[in-house]
DNA sequence: GTGAAAGCGCTAACAT
DNA sequence: ATGTTAGCGCTTTCAC
């Protein structure tokens, strides 16, 4: 057995509560005891149980990261991404992180992560798109709550999200200005606020630019941004209008699909059309051309929205419904080029 | 506040000491009893405190997880499918895992992972090559441990490995069936078991072919095993001897490097020389050619992982010295080819 | 400035 | 078959 806050009081020869209020840094401690106890609790290589702890102050040191399955098996490591980048503070800032999944088909009857039920969690990240059902059953419990790369229906909570709009005008500019005219929007799942968002923005694009916005070359009907879809929405695309130069897939994972419709297809990248994703993900360098993209810094997503939560934590300030936005890059490489 | 198990007894109209039979089965209790007790439960919506039952059982619920800080920052997510297999086990299994990271130059004087010490956690898993100092921390705690991808120098723990002897002979005999004679082996901080097991299988598929094992053709000085070292070990290779028509590498980061630098050098793969990785990573199908590997399956060791801990938990058995070796499997793609 | 004691929500002897 | 009670290891009033 590992000591115990007795252990130590009797080895510092003062009582049990002397000791934590040592621990604490209390003032009311004469920098005497302090010492003898700091002493005591070295030789005995002592560490406070954490469930003692938590069973009086209701707090377990622990904050819930919360995803859909779908996401968390996907291939690209997005969601990794974001989930080390929590990782990366709570290391700072004596959290540790839980991770659980929900089914992407979460219904009104289905329970809650257990360590939401059992308060093994302070707080919860809820990371990318998860259903309304979740999130009403989620708001319940008083629990601090920060939403990251997802904007949530009801719009009362801390929530850290990527310039989508932004990005998707910084997307269809680039194509803009490289000349081409005939720019396709492939996407997905058009009810996702980031895609649409993106869809947005690239509308703005060809808007400030004078260019027609033809719904024949925006194909979003495909149910998921994923590789198959894209090379589906491609090949869709290319069937109806042989004149597109340029394409903006709303996510990498579509434009890696859209890419290998092209090359299947004789269509050549950038020769024959531009391409760009979204996302910047690790495989976009590895393709041949490397993908033009629009980076969504994964890893700050998942540090914001654990800095929110640290702060929403400690400040006990009831509810902050605070928006951060964290801004996109254009990343320029091999899929575009001037027409 | 969440009711607590004296709402249950109050509403159920019995005792505690009921409320806690009843929601753990036990003989004693009327089935009459018991529903009333859960019918309360389900009212409530009550959920048993993790902490407070931590408190008294001794038990968190928790299984930590911890590797070295330049493991975790890998661009290659090879630990992260580990860490995402025991997630899947967990799942099932009531518990739930918490990430932290080591220094890879952990020292004698340096602290544990703070779930350790504050006991936030029933057992650890330690995935990939920690230093020694760290282990024998570890051991001192009398705390479940399983060893994963990494074989630890002192042998009565449990241990889930990798195949890489089979696995480097595979990939070596590949080459040699094709026809090649003049194979190379490229490698990285050779005192890690794991590649210089894969070495071994190398040396050993050469040896009953009645190849000649030249030195020559074995590059293992480069520190660490990532894209660019593999690139710095295929110069120097190749600007030593010209006749190579294989390379097998120790894992697809090397392999990737070594790629790169072919292609940089007009050396055509699988046209000049043939290329076999290890690890079977995200990124090698998207390689031109997509690479022959020896695929390790991630995911499973880290539910056999996660498996072995879940035994140890509830049998007691106080200690199984289990070894689970998973195999590997050759995966043969564009990079290789014929003599 | 320090100690005694209550109590957090549970489990598990031990009574009944 | 069910209830009473004593902790588990801590924090936190409240006395002294």
């Amino acid at each position: 057995m590992s000591p115990t806050i007795k252990d130590v009081a009797k080895k510092a020869g003062v009582s049990i509560a002397t000791v934590s209020l040592a621990i604490h840094n209390n003032q009311r401690i004469t920098t005497i005891t302090r010492n003898k106890v700091l002493r005591a609790i070295k030789e005995l290589n002592y560490h406070p149980s954490r469930s003692a702890k938590g069973l009086v102050t209701k707090t377990t040191g622990n904050i819930g990261f919360v995803l859909t399955d779908d996401h968390f098996l996907k291939t690209e490591p997005f969601y990794t991404m974001i989930f080390l980048g929590t990782e990366f503070v709570t290391r700072g800032n004596d959290y540790y992180v839980l991770l659980a999944t929900i089914n992407k088909d979460f219904k009104e009857g289905d329970e809650l992560p257990r360590f939401i039920l059992e308060r093994s969690v302070d707080g919860v990240i809820v990371a990318g798109k998860v259903p309304d059902a979740f999130i009403q059953k989620l708001s319940k419990f008083d629990m601090p709550l920060v939403f990251v790369d997802y904007f949530p229906p009801v719009d009362d909570h801390c929530v850290v999200m990527v310039d989508n709009t932004r990005g998707g005008y910084q997307a269809a500019k680039h194509l803009v200005d490289l000349g081409h005219k005939e720019i396709a929007f492939i996407g997905a799942d058009i009810t996702h606020p980031s895609i649409s968002d993106r869809l947005t923005g690239y509308k703005q694009a060809l808007e400030t630019s004078g260019i027609e916005i033809k719904q024949s070359n925006i194909i979003i009907d495909e149910d998921y941004p994923a590789r198959q879809n894209g090379y589906n929405a491609a090949k869709r695309l290319f069937e109806k209008n042989k004149n597109v130069t340029a394409v903006f897939a709303c996510n990498d994972a579509m434009a890696i699909g859209a890419m290998q419709y092209c090359a299947d297809n004789g269509i050549k990248i950038p020769g024959d059309v531009s391409l760009i994703g979204f996302d910047d993900v690790e495989a976009d360098l590895l393709l041949n051309p490397p993908l033009t993209t629009v980076r969504v810094p994964k890893v700050e997503l998942g540090t914001e929205a654990m800095n929110v939560m640290v702060n929403l934590l400690s400040s006990k300030s009831a509810n902050c419904a605070k928006k951060i936005v964290v801004p996109v890059e254009l990343i320029v490489r091999g899929s575009t080029r001037k027409i």
